[in-house]
DNA sequence: CTTGACTCCGTACCAAGGTACGGAGTTTAG
DNA sequence: CTAAACTCCGTACCTTGGTACGGAGTCAAG
Protein backbone atom coordinates (compact mmCIF):
# COMPACT_ATOMS: atom_id res chain seq x y z
CA UNK A 1 0.00 0.00 0.00
CA UNK A 2 1.83 2.99 -0.79
CA UNK A 3 -0.12 6.43 0.39
CA UNK A 4 1.28 8.77 -2.28
CA UNK A 5 2.64 7.30 -5.62
CA UNK A 6 3.96 10.32 -7.08
CA UNK A 7 5.99 9.86 -9.92
CA UNK A 8 8.66 13.03 -11.66
CA UNK A 9 10.06 12.68 -15.21
CA UNK A 10 13.92 13.01 -15.02
CA UNK A 11 13.82 16.87 -15.60
CA UNK A 12 11.08 17.02 -12.95
CA UNK A 13 13.65 15.00 -10.02
CA UNK A 14 16.19 17.17 -10.93
CA UNK A 15 14.45 20.66 -10.46
CA UNK A 16 12.47 19.51 -7.38
CA UNK A 17 16.70 18.59 -6.05
CA UNK A 18 18.06 21.37 -7.31
CA UNK A 19 20.65 19.76 -9.36
CA UNK A 20 21.23 19.37 -13.13
CA UNK A 21 19.22 16.58 -15.35
CA UNK A 22 22.94 15.73 -16.02
CA UNK A 23 24.40 15.57 -12.75
CA UNK A 24 21.14 12.83 -11.92
CA UNK A 25 22.17 10.39 -14.73
CA UNK A 26 25.59 11.04 -13.48
CA UNK A 27 25.09 9.53 -10.35
CA UNK A 28 22.78 6.57 -11.80
CA UNK A 29 26.29 5.87 -13.95
CA UNK A 30 28.18 6.46 -10.53
CA UNK A 31 25.47 3.47 -9.00
CA UNK A 32 24.54 6.46 -6.50
CA UNK A 33 21.11 6.51 -7.61
CA UNK A 34 18.88 3.35 -8.59
CA UNK A 35 17.70 3.58 -12.61
CA UNK A 36 13.83 3.11 -12.37
CA UNK A 37 12.01 1.01 -14.55
CA UNK A 38 11.11 3.18 -17.51
CA UNK A 39 7.03 3.32 -18.71
CA UNK A 40 7.75 3.91 -22.43
CA UNK A 41 11.23 4.85 -23.01
CA UNK A 42 10.89 7.44 -20.12
CA UNK A 43 11.63 6.92 -16.61
CA UNK A 44 9.73 7.31 -13.49
CA UNK A 45 11.33 8.56 -10.39
CA UNK A 46 9.59 8.60 -7.18
CA UNK A 47 9.91 10.26 -3.73
CA UNK A 48 12.33 7.87 -2.61
CA UNK A 49 14.58 8.97 -5.07
CA UNK A 50 14.15 12.53 -4.25
CA UNK A 51 15.23 11.72 -1.07
CA UNK A 52 18.50 10.05 -2.07
CA UNK A 53 19.71 13.13 -3.87
CA UNK A 54 18.70 15.27 -0.53
CA UNK A 55 20.98 12.56 1.13
CA UNK A 56 24.00 12.82 -1.36
CA UNK A 57 23.66 17.25 -1.45
CA UNK A 58 23.43 17.17 2.16
CA UNK A 59 26.49 13.93 2.62
CA UNK A 60 28.68 16.41 -0.15
CA UNK A 61 27.83 19.75 2.23
CA UNK A 62 29.69 18.17 5.27
CA UNK A 63 32.77 17.13 2.82
CA UNK A 64 31.79 13.51 2.08
CA UNK A 65 32.98 12.69 -1.49
CA UNK A 66 30.76 10.96 -3.82
CA UNK A 67 32.71 7.23 -3.19
CA UNK A 68 32.34 7.88 0.92
CA UNK A 69 28.48 8.92 -0.12
CA UNK A 70 28.15 5.59 -1.84
CA UNK A 71 30.03 3.68 0.92
CA UNK A 72 27.58 5.22 3.45
CA UNK A 73 24.80 4.19 1.37
CA UNK A 74 25.64 0.51 1.43
CA UNK A 75 26.34 0.79 5.21
CA UNK A 76 22.63 2.06 5.58
CA UNK A 77 21.82 -0.92 3.48
CA UNK A 78 23.32 -3.14 6.31
CA UNK A 79 22.09 -0.62 9.12
CA UNK A 80 26.16 -0.67 10.21
CA UNK A 81 26.34 2.35 12.38
CA UNK A 82 29.38 1.88 13.97
CA UNK A 83 31.33 1.92 10.90
CA UNK A 84 29.32 4.71 9.28
CA UNK A 85 30.88 6.55 12.92
CA UNK A 86 34.30 5.20 12.11
CA UNK A 87 34.02 6.89 8.24
CA UNK A 88 32.64 9.95 9.94
CA UNK A 89 35.10 9.84 12.60
CA UNK A 90 37.69 9.46 10.19
CA UNK A 91 36.99 12.19 8.27
CA UNK A 92 37.29 14.22 11.12
CA UNK A 93 40.54 13.70 11.46
CA UNK A 94 41.70 14.30 8.07
CA UNK A 95 39.91 17.73 8.13
CA UNK A 96 41.75 18.25 11.59
CA UNK A 97 44.86 17.56 9.88
CA UNK A 98 43.97 19.87 6.81
CA UNK A 99 43.21 22.53 9.40
CA UNK A 100 46.27 22.72 10.84
CA UNK A 101 48.38 22.41 7.19
CA UNK A 102 46.80 25.09 6.16
CA UNK A 103 47.24 27.27 9.32
CA UNK A 104 50.77 26.51 9.36
CA UNK A 105 50.62 27.54 5.44
CA UNK A 106 48.77 30.89 6.70
CA UNK A 107 51.48 31.51 9.25
CA UNK A 108 54.19 31.18 6.85
CA UNK A 109 52.84 33.48 4.24
CA UNK A 110 52.05 35.97 6.61
CA UNK A 111 55.78 35.78 7.82
CA UNK A 112 56.54 36.16 4.40
CA UNK A 113 54.54 39.40 3.77
CA UNK A 114 55.58 41.01 7.10
CA UNK A 115 59.43 40.52 5.98
CA UNK A 116 58.26 41.59 2.76
CA UNK A 117 56.55 44.72 4.08
CA UNK A 118 59.50 45.65 6.38
CA UNK A 119 62.57 45.56 3.57
CA UNK A 120 62.73 48.39 1.72
CA UNK A 121 62.64 48.22 -2.60
CA UNK A 122 65.36 46.25 -3.53
CA UNK A 123 65.01 43.30 -4.20
CA UNK A 124 65.20 40.63 -3.46
CA UNK A 125 61.40 39.96 -3.20
CA UNK A 126 61.09 37.90 0.19
CA UNK A 127 58.10 35.96 -1.44
CA UNK A 128 59.59 35.34 -4.43
CA UNK A 129 62.80 34.39 -3.00
CA UNK A 130 61.68 32.37 -0.31
CA UNK A 131 63.22 29.30 -2.86
CA UNK A 132 66.41 29.92 -1.04
CA UNK A 133 65.38 29.14 2.40
CA UNK A 134 64.77 25.74 3.18
CA UNK B 1 82.45 35.12 -16.18
CA UNK B 2 80.17 31.71 -15.52
CA UNK B 3 81.53 30.26 -11.92
CA UNK B 4 80.14 26.85 -12.11
CA UNK B 5 78.24 25.89 -15.57
CA UNK B 6 77.75 22.42 -14.80
CA UNK B 7 75.22 21.10 -16.36
CA UNK B 8 72.39 18.61 -15.91
CA UNK B 9 70.32 16.36 -18.58
CA UNK B 10 66.56 15.85 -17.51
CA UNK B 11 66.60 12.98 -15.99
CA UNK B 12 69.40 14.01 -13.62
CA UNK B 13 67.89 17.81 -12.67
CA UNK B 14 64.20 15.85 -12.25
CA UNK B 15 66.06 14.01 -9.94
CA UNK B 16 68.43 16.71 -8.42
CA UNK B 17 64.60 18.35 -7.69
CA UNK B 18 62.73 15.22 -7.01
CA UNK B 19 60.32 15.44 -9.46
CA UNK B 20 59.72 13.19 -12.36
CA UNK B 21 61.05 13.84 -15.94
CA UNK B 22 57.03 14.21 -17.23
CA UNK B 23 56.89 16.98 -14.59
CA UNK B 24 59.79 18.44 -16.07
CA UNK B 25 58.51 18.78 -19.48
CA UNK B 26 55.24 19.54 -18.12
CA UNK B 27 55.95 22.54 -16.44
CA UNK B 28 58.22 23.51 -19.63
CA UNK B 29 54.42 23.03 -21.37
CA UNK B 30 53.07 25.28 -19.31
CA UNK B 31 55.77 27.86 -19.49
CA UNK B 32 57.20 27.39 -15.84
CA UNK B 33 60.16 26.38 -17.03
CA UNK B 34 62.82 27.92 -19.68
CA UNK B 35 63.98 24.81 -22.28
CA UNK B 36 67.63 25.40 -22.44
CA UNK B 37 69.38 24.75 -25.83
CA UNK B 38 70.06 21.22 -26.51
CA UNK B 39 73.68 20.25 -27.56
CA UNK B 40 72.91 17.02 -29.96
CA UNK B 41 69.24 16.53 -29.60
CA UNK B 42 69.39 16.72 -25.90
CA UNK B 43 68.72 19.49 -23.86
CA UNK B 44 71.48 21.06 -20.88
CA UNK B 45 69.86 22.17 -17.83
CA UNK B 46 71.67 24.07 -15.55
CA UNK B 47 71.47 25.13 -11.82
CA UNK B 48 69.19 28.05 -12.53
CA UNK B 49 66.49 25.62 -13.97
CA UNK B 50 67.15 23.44 -10.64
CA UNK B 51 66.85 26.77 -8.47
CA UNK B 52 63.88 27.63 -10.55
CA UNK B 53 62.16 23.81 -9.65
CA UNK B 54 62.76 24.14 -6.32
CA UNK B 55 61.09 27.22 -6.15
CA UNK B 56 58.33 25.86 -8.10
CA UNK B 57 57.92 22.93 -4.98
CA UNK B 58 58.45 25.33 -2.31
CA UNK B 59 55.51 27.77 -3.67
CA UNK B 60 53.70 24.28 -4.28
CA UNK B 61 53.97 23.74 -0.49
CA UNK B 62 52.62 27.06 0.77
CA UNK B 63 49.60 26.53 -1.79
CA UNK B 64 50.18 28.52 -5.08
CA UNK B 65 48.90 26.67 -7.85
CA UNK B 66 50.75 26.58 -10.71
CA UNK B 67 49.06 30.00 -12.45
CA UNK B 68 49.99 31.59 -9.73
CA UNK B 69 53.39 30.42 -9.40
CA UNK B 70 53.90 31.83 -13.21
CA UNK B 71 52.77 35.52 -11.63
CA UNK B 72 54.99 35.03 -9.00
CA UNK B 73 57.33 34.21 -11.31
CA UNK B 74 56.88 37.11 -13.88
CA UNK B 75 56.72 39.47 -11.09
CA UNK B 76 60.15 38.75 -9.71
CA UNK B 77 61.09 39.50 -13.20
CA UNK B 78 59.73 42.71 -12.70
CA UNK B 79 60.58 43.43 -8.92
CA UNK B 80 56.84 44.08 -8.02
CA UNK B 81 57.00 43.61 -4.61
CA UNK B 82 53.36 45.24 -4.45
CA UNK B 83 51.98 43.14 -6.22
CA UNK B 84 53.65 39.83 -4.88
CA UNK B 85 52.64 40.94 -1.52
CA UNK B 86 48.97 41.62 -2.58
CA UNK B 87 48.97 37.87 -4.19
CA UNK B 88 50.04 36.18 -1.02
CA UNK B 89 47.58 38.38 0.87
CA UNK B 90 45.01 37.43 -1.00
CA UNK B 91 46.30 33.43 -0.74
CA UNK B 92 46.61 34.29 3.19
CA UNK B 93 42.71 35.51 3.23
CA UNK B 94 41.58 32.32 0.95
CA UNK B 95 43.48 30.11 3.19
CA UNK B 96 41.36 31.50 6.41
CA UNK B 97 38.53 31.42 4.60
CA UNK B 98 38.73 27.44 4.01
CA UNK B 99 39.77 26.78 7.35
CA UNK B 100 36.56 28.79 8.59
CA UNK B 101 34.69 26.23 6.75
CA UNK B 102 36.48 23.40 7.34
CA UNK B 103 35.95 24.15 11.08
CA UNK B 104 32.33 24.18 10.05
CA UNK B 105 32.28 20.84 8.45
CA UNK B 106 34.21 19.22 11.22
CA UNK B 107 31.74 20.35 14.05
CA UNK B 108 28.68 19.35 12.09
CA UNK B 109 30.75 15.82 11.96
CA UNK B 110 31.50 15.79 15.50
CA UNK B 111 27.65 16.53 16.11
CA UNK B 112 26.44 13.85 14.04
CA UNK B 113 28.88 11.28 15.93
CA UNK B 114 27.69 11.87 19.25
CA UNK B 115 24.21 11.72 18.28
CA UNK B 116 25.18 8.37 16.85
CA UNK B 117 27.11 7.47 20.04
CA UNK B 118 24.28 8.50 22.25
CA UNK B 119 21.38 6.70 20.48
CA UNK B 120 20.66 3.33 20.56
CA UNK B 121 21.44 0.21 17.53
CA UNK B 122 18.03 1.03 16.25
CA UNK B 123 17.98 2.96 12.99
CA UNK B 124 17.92 5.29 11.90
CA UNK B 125 21.69 6.42 12.26
CA UNK B 126 21.93 10.43 12.39
CA UNK B 127 24.87 10.33 10.25
CA UNK B 128 23.33 8.18 7.53
CA UNK B 129 19.78 10.22 8.31
CA UNK B 130 20.73 13.29 8.14
CA UNK B 131 19.15 13.78 4.50
CA UNK B 132 16.05 14.78 6.82
CA UNK B 133 17.43 17.51 8.80
CA UNK B 134 17.73 20.88 6.61
C1' DC C 1 -1.44 17.46 -35.80
C1' DT C 2 2.29 20.14 -35.48
C1' DT C 3 5.71 22.33 -32.82
C1' DG C 4 8.44 22.92 -28.98
C1' DA C 5 9.98 20.91 -24.83
C1' DC C 6 11.48 17.00 -22.96
C1' DT C 7 14.00 12.36 -22.72
C1' DC C 8 17.17 8.78 -24.18
C1' DC C 9 21.99 7.35 -24.99
C1' DG C 10 26.83 7.58 -25.75
C1' DT C 11 30.62 10.30 -25.95
C1' DA C 12 33.61 14.22 -25.30
C1' DC C 13 35.12 17.93 -22.51
C1' DC C 14 36.41 21.15 -18.24
C1' DA C 15 39.95 22.19 -14.27
C1' DA C 16 44.74 20.83 -12.11
C1' DG C 17 48.68 18.61 -11.94
C1' DG C 18 50.59 15.64 -13.53
C1' DT C 19 51.62 10.18 -15.31
C1' DA C 20 52.14 6.77 -18.96
C1' DC C 21 53.22 5.11 -23.49
C1' DG C 22 55.45 4.22 -27.89
C1' DG C 23 58.92 4.53 -31.32
C1' DA C 24 63.10 6.54 -32.76
C1' DG C 25 67.51 8.41 -31.89
C1' DT C 26 71.76 9.04 -28.54
C1' DT C 27 74.93 8.39 -25.03
C1' DT C 28 77.58 5.83 -21.91
C1' DA C 29 79.41 1.75 -19.33
C1' DG C 30 81.49 -2.52 -19.73
C1' DC D 1 81.28 -2.41 -30.14
C1' DT D 2 77.24 -3.60 -28.20
C1' DA D 3 73.53 -3.25 -25.08
C1' DA D 4 71.36 -0.80 -21.49
C1' DA D 5 69.90 3.46 -20.12
C1' DC D 6 68.64 7.67 -21.35
C1' DT D 7 66.30 11.44 -24.24
C1' DC D 8 63.18 13.29 -27.68
C1' DC D 9 58.36 14.16 -29.08
C1' DG D 10 53.49 13.86 -29.33
C1' DT D 11 49.62 12.05 -27.52
C1' DA D 12 46.57 9.80 -24.42
C1' DC D 13 45.24 8.93 -19.83
C1' DC D 14 44.34 9.62 -14.61
C1' DT D 15 41.32 11.85 -10.72
C1' DT D 16 36.74 14.29 -9.16
C1' DG D 17 32.36 16.06 -10.03
C1' DG D 18 30.16 17.08 -13.09
C1' DT D 19 28.72 19.87 -17.99
C1' DA D 20 27.97 19.91 -22.97
C1' DC D 21 26.70 18.00 -27.38
C1' DG D 22 24.24 15.60 -31.01
C1' DG D 23 20.81 12.80 -33.07
C1' DA D 24 16.73 10.23 -32.46
C1' DG D 25 12.58 9.35 -30.26
C1' DT D 26 8.42 11.00 -27.40
C1' DC D 27 5.18 13.74 -24.86
C1' DA D 28 2.04 17.67 -24.21
C1' DA D 29 -0.10 22.09 -25.42
C1' DG D 30 -2.27 24.81 -28.76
Amino acid sequence: MKISEQTFTIGKLAKSAGVGVETVRYYQRRGLLAEPPAVSGYRRYDTLHLERLNFIKRAQGVGFTLEEIGELMTLNDTRDHRLARSLAKEKIRNIETRIEQLGKVADALRHLVRECECGGQEMPCPIIRMALTP
